[in-house]
DNA sequence: TTTATTTCTAAGCAACTGCTTAGAAATGGA
DNA sequence: TCCATTTCTAAGCAGTTGCTTAGAAATAAA
């Protein structure tokens, strides 16, 4: 045995995230990574491989950070009530110290589109799915609704998601919430 | 006088706008607009100054591009329903041979965020304004909406039409068409 | 045909990209 | 205390970035 590890590979990862976050998967270089993750880049080569590598494992961070807002869906039972809730608390979620950052997740697909690695736009598709499915199980709390239009609903609200990360990036608070109040008035 | 440009300035940002449409600003190298657009460097810089001057040009050139459907929806008097049709047309308007490449005004919107330079990002939230003002417009054709009515959904409108761009990068045709039935259902 | 003027080509600038590597520094187990 | 093993630093790789420039080629007017 030998020397241990003077970083916590959990720890450099949540901080490679908010750059990737802010900035894109192509406008972070690993130089940038270096400074923000505190570590050399023989470091994240030998941690995590490759750019691409650090940018899995934040997928995945992101994915167990966002878990935090979505339980709180999973917990209520206040159907469409609760799926608003989220919405707002989404907003709140992809909210930067001094400006706007969206969804980490949505903020790739836009960039990679897709032409992106195949490893990533799975991981991002099957994300989508995920809350897809997350709004279905809050509909299904309205007997009166049929399965095909939770399903339809699903995909509306799920896709109302992607163009709520996109807006929050321009429109004003104001916009953004006259926008969900209105989303939500045939459900 | 002397020797004559052997390039016409609109068709190459013509080219020049695919490029970055499919890649984004970043992602795209003047190298890149070297080869699609068949010029040299140098005649970029001369006719373009930088490679973001070319990059605005692009987007008068694209909002020219986009002013042949917008046209459509002016013309017609079919109020929500001719909005409904606009965004079927837009779904064919950003379609690429091959893949989805959303909406060029869009996909810079979300690449550039808050932090973009700041006439780009002026111009992208006047765009943003013009889809809203158009659909404002189409919906005062029914005369039982009143005035805070129509800006709300106007509103509404095109923070789905920014959704409907990014969506258009990752869902099926299926989910696409469905999540705008359903969203018209709000009107 | 000459010539002033412009456009063209192609090479080059420093800074940056993702990634590698040689060697120094540190450290847990013997 | 020793030293094998791992992590660290820092330099360096070739290729690309946006942009510039020297000089050759072309051309409209005289």
């Amino acid at each position: 045995m030998a020397r241990s590890k003077q970083y916590n590979e959990e720890e450099v990862i949540e901080k490679a995230m908010g750059l990737f976050w802010r900035n894109g998967y192509e406008n972070t270089s690993v130089r940038m990574l270096e400074k923000e993750m505190g570590i050399n880049q023989f470091s994240i080569y030998s941690s995590f491989g490759s750019k691409n590598g650090v940018f899995l494992e934040c997928i995945k961070s992101y994915k167990k950070r966002i878990h935090r807002i979505t339980e709180i869906l999973e917990k209520s039972n206040n159907g469409v009530a609760g799926i608003k809730q989220y919405f707002y608390d989404f907003l709140e979620f992809s909210k930067d110290d001094n400006g706007k950052k969206g969804c980490l997740v949505t903020n790739t697909v836009n960039e990679l589109g897709a032409h992106g690695d195949p490893i990533i736009m799975t991981e991002l598709k099957s994300f989508f799915n995920e809350i897809k499915t997350l709004f279905a199980n809050s509909l299904k709390q309205d007997k009166n609704k049929t399965q095909v239009t939770i399903e339809k609903q699903a995909n509306y609200l799920a896709t109302s998601m992607l163009g709520l990360s996109l807006a929050s990036k321009i429109l004003s608070r104001k916009e953004l919430e006259d926008y969900i109040e209105t989303a939500f008035t045939n459900l």
